[in-house]
This record gives structure tokens, sequence and C-alpha cells, in this order.
RNA sequence: GCGGUGGUAGUUCAGUUGGUUAGAAUACCGCCCUGUCACGGCGGGGGUCGCGAGUUCGAGUCUCGUCCACCGCGCCA
């Protein structure tokens, strides 16, 4: 019945008798002629009808609506000058229809596709519709591709795809089960994994050495914006390996991952440790697209004359007075700003937000009375200072310092 | 569980200090329009202002309660 998806139609195929079947993505009706951009899984083409060029077609084509279903055949023609739309893969033909049916009818829509500001409610509740659109077809897309490269190439080295049961044993790790009430056993309930760890003992002690799943997990908790409670997990065991075996398969799944979907990754990533992430980063996930490292600078506050940050520089092993400069950020940040960051901190536990804004003039922030001219210079090199910079500190106790140090970090970035 | 923000037309939003008949864009309906591509022109219909109380001569607007949504915290590897 159909013989072309929409763009598969290009100038080559200028006289050839097609049919196409999608939806209406738009319509517009002169009165005259009436022009139907028609959207399939592969994008859009212009239909003409004419009632010069077949009257039938064009009656048909007036009832016509949005997101209306319809099957057109008609001659695939070349545009005339000035009439192309370089914005449409097919903007340099155009079918004229002479036999159009519209397969179903459409109510008017209760959103409208492509907006961005549309609630998420109202698109779930209309998801058959939200459906349609390009971006959500890409998304599944890629999805496909990516789970599919991750089995290609995981079986390429060796792993044996499972499944686990989803129905089964409460294993009390950190987060809440979802139950589900047995029929059987009166009173009892299965638990749903909150990941498939369950059986990995199970599979390794058995000798199958090297398997993975991509697995349903569920976790009973609360959402984020990026956080759902069910979500899909790639699970990969392997017996008999070191970190560095474990990190490599890691690695190639991630390059072969990428590579699917259009991205070309360098592989080994580099490495940094645990430690030197958490005095950088303030995490063990450090964002590495922008610099922002935090700088010790607690042997500066020793001998300060700040009773509170000579206190906690007492303590070397336990805490951390750290800094972190903005380049420009004297600048970029109005005091509104530096306001809402202090709170935004303080959440995280935090005292405070001292900050050294660096002026023409000089130097510029509370705490500096404290320092020592020589503590003052060394900070100026340790941070390589420049006019227009802003620096934050943070102090007290590690752990809680490298949290809202690390979050100020990204916060700011 | 806690906090913040919001809820007004199908949708996205505006609505002044509490004051006449609650607006715009878009969508929808009707008429007109033969080259548009966000087509255009004219006209029209469409509202339990989330819900419930309260204050007031008068509430979309103020107060309290409640429900829902989003964002964050707690929680969550």
């Amino acid at each position: 019945m159909r013989t072309h998806y929409c763009t598969d139609l290009d100038e080559k195929s200028v006289g050839e008798e097609v049919t196409l079947a999608g939806w209406v993505n738009s319509y517009r009706d002169h009165g005259g002629v009436i022009f139907i951009d028609l959207r399939d899984k592969s994008g859009l083409i212009q239909l003409v009808c004419d009632p010069a060029d077949n009257e039938k077609a064009h009656k048909v084509a007036s009832e016509i609506r949005d997101e209306f279903v319809l099957i057109a055949k008609g001659k695939v023609r070349k545009r005339g000058e000035g009439l192309e739309n370089p914005r449409l893969k097919t903007g340099k033909i155009e079918v004229v229809v002479d036999d159009l049916k519209i397969e179903n009818r459409s109510e008017p829509m209760p959103f409208t596709l492509g907006d961005p500001n549309v609630g998420e409610d109202i698109r779930l509740k209309y998801r058959y519709l939200d459906l349609r659109q390009k971006e959500m077809f890409e998304t599944f897309k890629l999805r496909s591709k990516a789970a599919i490269a991750a089995r290609n190439l995981l079986d390429s080295l060796g792993f044996l795809e499972v499944e686990t049961p989803i129905l089964t044993k409460s294993t009390p790790e950190g987060a809440r089960d979802y139950l589900v009430p047995s029929r059987v056993h009166n009173g009892e309930f299965y638990a749903l994994p909150q990941s498939p760890q369950l059986f990995k003992q199970l599979l390794m002690v058995s000798g199958f050495d090297r398997y993975f799943q991509i697995a349903k997990c569920f976790r009973d908790e609360d959402l984020r914006a990026d956080r759902q409670p069910e979500f899909t997990q790639i699970d990969v065991e392997m017996s008999f390996c070191d970190q560095e075996d474990v990190m490599r398969v890691a690695e190639e799944l991630l390059k072969a991952i990428f590579n699917a979907c259009g991205r070309e990754i360098e592989i080994p990533f580099s490495r940094i440790t645990y430690k030197e992430s958490m005095e950088k980063y303030g995490n063990d996930r450090p964002d590495l697209r922008f610099g922002l490292e935090m700088v010790d600078v607690i042997d500066l506050f020793e001998n300060c004359d700040s009773p509170i940050f000579a206190e906690i520089a007492q303590y070397k092993k336990l805490n951390r007075i750290k800094a972190l400069k903005v380049p420009g950020g004297d600048k970029a940040f109005s005091r509104k700003i530096i306001k809402e960051l202090e709170s935004f901190v303080a959440k995280f536990g935090a005292k405070g937000l001292a900050y050294i804004q660096v002026k023409e003039e000089g130097l510029k922030g509370p705490i500096l009375k404290f320092l020592s001219d020589d503590a003052i210079e060394t900070m100026k090199s340790r941070l390589d200072l420049q006019v227009g910079d802003i620096v934050f500190f943070g102090a007290g106790d590690r752990k809680t310092v490298w949290d809202y140090m690390g979050r100020l970090r990204t916060e700011v970035a």
C-alpha cells in the first residue's frame, strides 16, 4: 500500500507515482489550492491539492484538520523557482495528490505538539499524541541503539545475558522495597528488586564467570527531577578479575554505547584517586567539564587572628579550609547572587560563606583582616588571583566542607 | 516527612492598591482567500479563576485550611 516514507523522496523521485501514509502535521487552505504537510516517522513532505488538478482530492482535502490520518496517492513534482522550502528535507519537491483518503479523523489537539512549555502531566495524559513528536521517537531510537550496542559489545567479550526474577524476597539494602501482595501466601509480600545483585552469588559460584543483564530496578523512595522510582541498569558481573579488568570492560562498554549514539570518546579515561577527587571536587563523581578546583589553604589560617578559623586550622587531618576561585566572578556575581549562594551552601551545613573580591585597588573581604601579609601574599600566588576574580572559602570538618564546596562548585559553573 | 514556587479559556500565560462585563496569543467554529510552508483577512464561541471556609459593602487579588503539580532538602548507590 505505502510505497515510500516521506523523506525517502527527493529530486530524483520527480515524476514517480507514490503512495504515502501519515498524519497531518499542518495544513494551509488558500480557498483554492490546499497545502498539507504530511508526517510519518521519517519526517515531512508537502502535499498539494489543486482543484485544477483533481477536484475530488481537493474536496477531501478541504475537510482536513491537524492530525488526521491520511493515505495520499500522487505524483512527485519539482517545486517551482522560489517556491522551495530550505527548512524541509523534502523542500525542493512536493506531491501532487490525485487520490486522497482520510483514514481517521482527529479531535482538536488538547495541547500543541512541539510546545516546550506544555506541562508533563498533560503530555503524559495524552501520551499517544506526545509520542508522535520527532524528538520523542528519536529518544526511543537512541535508547534502542544504546541497548543493542551494549548487548553486542558484552557478547563479544564473552558475557552471558541472563534474566533474574522480579518477584523475589526482600534483601534489605539502603532503599525501601516496592511490595507486591501474594495471593498464595496470605499476608506475605514479594519485593521488587532494588537492583539485580541478589542473584550474583548464585551465578558466580556456579561458574557462569561473566554475565550481564539490562535490568529494571525499583526503589520506593521520593523522586527528583533526574530520578525515577523505576529505572534500568546495566548490571555486569565477572569472576577472577582485578580492578583493571573491570575498568577496561566499563570503558569498552561506554565507548561502544557512545559510538552507537554517534559520539566518539577516547579510552582509557583519565583516572584520579578517590582522595584527589574529594580534595579537588568534593565528591566521587566530579564534573570535569570545567576547572574550578578547590585549593587547600588551611595552613594560611594556622596562626590567624580569627579564633574560629585558627581553631579549625589546628586539626589539619579532620578539618579543611578550601578556597574556590571563580575567575571573573566578582563582576559576574552581584550582592544578591552571593547572598543566594550563601543560603545555598547553608542548606548543606555551611556556617557561612566567606569570600574575597579581587578589585583594581586590591583585595577586599572581611576575612582579610585576620590574615598576615605573608599569608595574603601566599594566597595570591597559590590561587593566581587576577583582578575581577572572587574567591569563596569553606571551613569546617572535611566531610561538610567537601560536600558544600563541591556543590557550590557545580552551582557557580 | 520538611521547605520553596505555582494552580485563571483546550494549551501557554497576563491580570495594577481588593472595585464596571476577567484579557492576550494559540487552538476551535463560520465566512473570504490559487503558491503557502508559523499562510493571510474578517467575524464568533469558549472560564466552577484547583477546592472549602473566612475577612469585606465588594475577593482572581487578602487570611486560614485542603488537594494537586513542579523544584529542592531529607531519603535514595
